[in-house]
DNA sequence: ATCTAATCGAGACGGTACGTCGGGTCTTCAT
DNA sequence: ATGAAGACCCGACGTACCGTCTCGATTAGAT
């Protein structure tokens, strides 16, 4: 279908060079993904490829965020019980990151790559996930569920960091161990009444 | 022990490879650094670095574990009391990243760059500071003031993977604010008597 | 006729490389030209070198060709006297082959390394000298001074053989006197009435 | 067997190196022929190679002339008749040359490649041919069928350059052809009763 | 319907780095 | 105290990509 303006050219270029990125991605991982790779999968002109984007980074990030390559893992199940809620999202996240490890590996890479694109990245591909756990938890404050002193994204960051730590030191197999610990460690901290959890009994319950 | 290399390698060779991989990484970082400019830096031909390491990031991760770019944050203290122990750790922890957050950066460059190296990496460059901060907490357990059921690997896994993260999202000056929250929200679940820490008070349900 | 690569080739970078290989053979010598060496001074990309000649030998092959390297020797005199003429020739050819003997060294070298090229440098770059001599030979049996059995490319072959091994066994400085006796034994064989030229007299037998 | 001087051991490293230049030339030529693969194949350290000889060229001279590389074509026959020995023996000459074309090429680069040793390999390589011939030519000077006026030096250098022409224009399958047309065109030169030959018949004797 | 200007694909260009090969020198160790 | 083994520095090899820069061909919108 041809529009009318010539730059909607444009349109299917770039929607051509995301499925390119994806497949190459898929294929044959970030490392061997190449500017000229894509542009020749693609069917595009390099020109075409460096008008949008600065670099191998960038357009991983926007077929990323195009929701072409990872795109489960945004939501936060509402069952009522904050804990049960986050232990089932991180059991997602721990299946979503492992099933798509190299692309994990990919984006930090990327991200340590480029300075300026880690920002974007950060915000891009960890955000979602980041943004939903806490609005989650925000709304756990608002039940009475989780006190309101606790600094949330301590609990985002230290369970994206614990699981792209587990990723990075090639450690996935004890990625759900590391963060059911975790869990279990943060709730007493975390919930205004953390024995209604699986967690462990809060201190003077016993002897 | 033998080296697992044939005798005669030369140690003139191997230190000036070493020392050029650390100014050069401080100079430029992982990104730029070169097995052709190590080569030329350190006055070696490239056939002797290949000769001993495969790629850019095994000679980074040799040139991390000869303790010539993150020899410090050992040792943990111990004042009696595992909460101000824990903090006063961190806070240096903090410290000595902050420092040197370029070449953090290229040591998770590395890590995501090779797998293989990446196992090497986790165990020899992180591995000291796990292994402090993971003695310090077992003897918390000995002690009676850590609960022994808490998975302590999970702890240092979480403060080293926040701090980590803000590393690669290049959000570093939150991480002391971080690791603060983090350290507080932990507290309660790993202490058996929580209220002599910095920690939120826990819920009430104390006499 | 339509150029065998695709258009858009650059004249510039095309010429800036055959005027390093010249200047550089003529510096160095063929075994010291490397194809690093040429794109440097060429200022160009390897690339570049590689993407219109396969070897080093290719593109001395058409440095030569250009007329850069030995453009002289191509014309024959003609004065009537096929046996003048070829002294002349032989002349002319043994003086500028003594000037430019490394490049002529370079040539060999070039044809002996790249049995494909070899052809290609018969083809074209002794190709005019021998053409021209044929000519003026023919031109000799046209008007009977030549016997229209006699062997031409013979004696074309065997005045540049001559030349040539000269060259290669470093020994030009009796080139001159070699291709003269080779001359004096050619004539009588090459001629119908030999004893009009300076070559020796026929032995006797002639009334 | 160990010989009681130690440096009667080189006999048996240097006969394995000339064996192995023998050999890997045979079994690739002169292009792929390297220092170190010498060294590998012979069983000897590099040092005891060079020890003894400067360059390839060298060692290839040095096989060469030993009789293991090119040991035929030393002979000129006698029957009498120098222009039917002539050719018989350039009929030797041009079968051993074709046999080991890529031989002679090597030699060629070899000699081109070292101007120093350009020398000795023609003094060792054609030398013995070029010797055998000029004896042959001189004992027809004796014999009187020779012409004493007559340039031998000239006669040889045009048969050797000649074919080492053919063989560097990949032209070998002519080489025949040339030096019986170029024998022919000689002989009225060089013999005194020049009808007696195969040659083309002296002027004047038709129409 | 023709012209004009933007934009496209294609890919050549100057570069940097790659990982390998070979050259010639120097050192170690076993004989 | 010799000689094999081979590490060493060096330089070149030929390839892969980088990011920039033309080329024509295509085509959309103005004439």
């Amino acid at each position: 279908m041809v529009q009318s303006h010539p730059r909607r050219r444009s349109a299917a270029a770039h929607r051509a060079i995301l499925e390119a990125v994806r497949d190459l991605l898929l294929e044959s991982g970030y490392e061997r993904l190449s500017m000229d790779g894509i542009a020749a999968r693609a069917g595009v002109g390099k020109q075409t490829l460096y008008r949008w984007w600065p670099s191998k980074a960038a357009v991983v990030a926007e077929a990323t965020v195009a929701g072409l390559v990872w795109n489960g893992g945004g939501e936060v199940p509402e069952t009522g019980d904050v804990a049960v809620d986050l232990r089932a999202w991180l059991t997602v996240l721990v299946e979503s990151t492992a099933e798509r490890a190299s692309l994990v590996r990919a984006l930090i890479s990327a991200s340590a790559d480029d300075r300026g694109e880690a920002r974007r990245l950060y915000l891009r591909f960890t955000g979602p996930h980041r943004d939903a756990v806490l609005a989650r938890l925000r709304r756990g404050v608002d039940s009475g569920q989780v006190r309101p002193d606790a600094d949330l994204d301590a609990v985002a960051d230290a369970c994206v960091g614990t699981l792209l730590f587990q990723v990075l030191t090639d450690n996935e197999n004890h990625s759900a161990s590391r963060l059911d610990g975790l869990l279990r460690l943060l709730l007493p901290g975390l919930l205004v009444h953390p024995r209604t959890t699986g967690a462990p009994e809060p201190p003077g319950d016993h002897h």
